[in-house]
DNA sequence: GCTCACACTAGAACAGGTTCCAGTTTTGCC
DNA sequence: GGCAAAACTGGAACCTGTTCTAGTGTGAGC
């Protein structure tokens, strides 16, 4: 078995059902993700989904993890642009909000299960929390100060997430996201340039 | 009948259906509000409960607006402490979070459905989310400039949220909802004074 | 006071997430 | 290869939010 605890087999059937969940959420968001038809897609039993997630919406929270990391590989590729530390953050940030933007309907259904109160769910809310956090972080400079820029970066975490949920539950458009990021950012930050 | 629309008994059964709420709720949290138990409870048939509320979450968000409003309401009488701007907004928002201390469970049935999809309870959200707005609005000084001060309030708001969120999904204890909306203000406003 | 539209009740029915079970297949180990 | 343990399967069952139905009040306008 492999370094996961999974034989090939396992990880390939897991593998499955979270394709399964992100095709199915990606056509009809949240409440079109129904276990019994990931089942069925996927080509396993309904009891086993529940053997690798603990819920409907630990599923959907590890593809954002998934997501994240997929994202926070790219940043690093691709270091944020922009002269001054205002227009980095923002930069970075507005490219995880493009990425959801591609995928309305999916990204509903990720950001739904992100507040679920499941534990395991929690587990992958943190994470992906932390990725966001080092990845608004590595648009700083060296020389900043370290603690400042933590607090700094969980502010702009709790507008980005607070926005996402807005966004989701349609209190207002997509855009908005972006724009209120952006806000937050100069606030906090443009006092520095 | 009165000024909402409702006859006398009406607005009695209405009160009896979200009291029924607040007090299953601030026993057992939001799993313990279940529609059957808020029905037998408020002496009501469960059918009914759908009359007035569109679903269990507009229920608790509902009840999330009363309790806003009140605050609103006390605030105003008792206007924030606090010598420097960062202080009054500190003091106003550490006032908001220590309601909620009181009632762990309630708070947690609340802001639970405060993330709801549902769109009455999107309507509810909203209206929480102006109440707070301007209570945070009404630290600040008449001269401060009004946009700017909205932007800021908005940005609060949207730290407070998140910070509840993940309060309510255990990712820390309520005092860290405290700590994460001072440092906040104190990144926002102490450029200010 | 009558009446009609509408609200209310009890309870069944439905939907989808989750759990359970009996039987079968895989897997790790000797 | 053979065996015990663990994983998987199909499917029924369970729970709780939500909807529906048939019958019973109830109150506003005449």
């Amino acid at each position: 078995m492999s370094a996961t605890g999974l034989t090939k087999s396992q990880a390939a059937r897991r593998g499955r059902v979270i394709d399964a969940a992100l095709s199915l959420g990606s056509d009809g968001g949240y409440d079109a993700v129904q276990m019994r038809d990931v089942a069925t897609t996927a080509g396993v039993a309904l009891g086993t989904i529940y053997r690798y997630f603990s819920s409907k919406d630990h599923l959907l929270a590890e593809t954002l993890v998934e997501w994240a990391n997929d994202l926070g590989r790219k940043v690093s590729r691709k270091p944020p642009k922009g002269e001054v530390l205002s227009d980095k953050v923002v930069d970075v940030l507005r490219r995880a909000t493009r990425g959801m933007e591609l995928e309305p309907k999916l990204s509903e259904a990720v950001v739904t299960a992100l507040s679920s109160t499941d534990p395991h769910a929690a587990r992958c809310q943190r994470e992906v929390g932390d990725v966001m956090n080092s990845i608004i972080a590595s648009a700083f400079p060296d020389d900043f100060d370290a603690a400042t820029r933590d607090d700094i970066c969980r502010v702009l975490g709790h507008v980005w997430f607070s926005s996402l949920v807005g966004w989701v539950n349609r209190w207002y458009g997509i855009n908005h996201v972006g724009d209120e990021v952006e806000i937050a950012a100069h606030l906090l930050l443009d006092q520095y340039d």
